[in-house]
DNA sequence: GATGAATGAGGATTCATTCAT
DNA sequence: AATGAATGAATCCTCATTCAT
């Protein structure tokens, strides 16, 4: 799998039919609008971007949006979709890819670093919406979320270096190895100001990359390194 | 440490001598106020919590609110620091505590968890402000995080079993404990959602403690255990 | 007559009995808040000026003042016939003096001007009272303003050197007189942001009074100097 | 210098640029908020006028009015400006014109009081935005008073029959002379409550215009005429 | 006589959205 | 497809005033 180009959803999206029929249309306009969207979403939460900031930053005026969304809640449904959607589909590869050994392990977490350092908008995007509730979420993520339980679950009880975890701590490792990794993106502004560098520059990315290597074995040792 | 009574801070809070000067009466009114907008920050952010929905809560209308607090942002301030105050007190004992040995770590675990549960806001409270940017945590944190860190080093640097970990990789470290721990209190409605569990009930609560015990002695291992 | 002391006034003022009897009582404070008052109402006009502020300005809470003044109005109607009565008494002695004489228009402008220095607050008050439409004042002035003409009409008819001005001018060379001596105290704010130079300070003050005298001996030339 | 329309202003204007690209659209609507707002400041000044009456008076909802001006602020000054402008057109080229003869001075004093006739509203924005400190009329005003104080001194030099003032005073006539042009139709509202005449009616207007001329030529005695 | 608390009225401003052009 | 204009709703906040203490 490439991740140069995000690739088409396998699965149907919540509200993708009406926006490719009525609200999108070939111009360049709706992509612009959605990288502003993203950035200004990403950056201060669906309460806290306006409509008037995306349209500012796109260089048009605010209604000229809804030539193109239906509204800030399409705009921002539309945005959650284009960003979270790859990450599903890397997630899936990755549950339904054979084998939970090393080498499967790291892959993994290289390209999920890969993949967010190309969107470091999506962390963000996806905190956000967690705080909000996450209903628009929801309906995408679940569609993910059981298979990749059940299949952690069927890869732990195979593994039985990983026996230290029982079946009911399984989802539990999930969460935190996700909040380990998406929360690592969320406080490089807090870090900044209080220890003066920067998580997302390059050496600081390797290192995180480098780190979760370690913990991802360190979590679930090797037998054969044993 | 009983942890049934939010202990005095130990140390200077950024605004809260006049608070308590001019705008916290003996009135029962304050706390209240803090109350309601401690719910709704957690809930919205700064951003979306409206200073009429707070006094609707209070029972109280919404220019009342300024009879106590000079503004949205000195409440919000005052709410940051009746909230994040007593962990930094937590924390900061813990880092001061003498040994990084198995019973001092399983103790923090407990009093750490004990403490948002008691506090379920605080977690949305925290990460909601660290999405915002963080400024109004950074006083606050930034005295209790350098000397964090530090102790953080040098119980790793003491402990044998711990040379797993470079010294660059031990902030990283506390940083995915961080989100670990409050990360999982933050997808509690997602979770709800998705899988139908509620994350918060005390079932819940008490697997997390147990999974958080073993994270910790996974990663840390007690070398009398090996 | 001395200066020194504000005289009281030598007619009924408008609301000074029930102020008198229910709301000033001997302490200094109702003293202090119509000092607070005067510069604040002077400074930024009745609306302008806040309840709030002046009591800040005394060291009290608001709700104190009602204490004092029955109402915010009041207390505005309390602060201009404290400062007006005096100059309308002034101007009354004046106007009934004897002579139009040049050594008794000569009095009359320093004495104007000494008034006005020692209640540097008076010109800004009677403007801004003149801008909202001086339905304040227009009791107290129209109890001496139409003697007042009447009496520099006559005067002006006795001296032959004055027969420059016709009847229908008197009532303009009032006005003008009057806009020329309070207009100057008015723009010291600008004309210091302009030019540089404090026109209230001390050797400005002596300057606009010769130029005053000056001023009146041009229009009314002393026929004995001709 | 015909004065039945409003020359552009020959030097720029400190936010007409801004004004005119963003906010100043073919429509009439923002001349209908200049002109509502205008009568508006000017009677209750810059405090007491509230844009949703500017809105009432335009016939329009108040959020209209920042589709047309950034802020009440920003339509304060467009006021100030389309009001003052021309009116420092004409002074400066008074300050221009070769002569102070007699018919120099009769002329500018017809075309002031024909000009201020036209925007009866000018005299008492001036002098509410002089109370309320000037700042936002400094810079337009200092453009044009020092030129015009250097004119008057010149002029007054060059005239020996002006010598009675000496240059110090210059500044002070020139004050005096613009308190009594533009303080006799402040007085508009309490004159009318006081004596019962409306000096903005023609015949006062023409009255007053006389009176300025006497004024005029007693303080600066044409040498033929003596 | 002073004041903490409360509040109705109102003020400037923002925002998502609509509509005619 | 773009936008100038308009607007209802909502937001933070100020203010004069009241009242119980």
């Amino acid at each position: 799998m490439t991740l140069d180009e995000d690739p088409p959803l396998p699965f149907p999206t919540t509200a993708s039919a009406p926006l490719q029929r009525l609200r999108r249309p070939a111009g360049r306009t709706a992509e612009a609008i959605l990288d502003a969207a993203e950035a200004l979403f990403a950056e201060r939460g669906y309460e806290g971007a306006s409509l008037r900031d995306v349209a500012d930053r796109v260089g048009v005026r605010a209604p000229s949006l809804y030539n193109h969304f239906e509204s800030k809640e399409a705009l921002y449904v539309a945005v959650l979709e284009r960003s979270v959607g790859p990450v599903l589909v890397l997630l899936a590869a990755a549950a339904q890819g054979e084998g939970g050994g090393r080498p499967d392990r790291d892959r993994l977490v290289t390209e999920v670093m890969a993949l967010l350092a190309r969107r470091p908008h999506l962390p963000r995007l996806l905190l956000h919406e967690t705080l909000a509730g996450g209903q628009r979420l929801t309906p995408m993520v679940e569609r993910f979320i059981g298979p990749a339980f059940e299949r952690a679950e069927a890869l732990i009880e195979a593994d039985p270096a990983a026996r230290r975890w029982t079946p009911e701590q399984v989802p539990l490792l999930v969460l935190a190895m996700y909040h380990v990794v998406v929360g690592y993106f969320t406080v490089a502004d807090l870090y900044r100001g209080a220890r003066g560098e920067d998580l997302l520059a390059e050496p600081a990315l390797a290192r995180q990359t480098r780190f979760l290597h370690q913990l991802v074995s360190t979590l679930f040792p090797d037998p054969t390194e044993r």
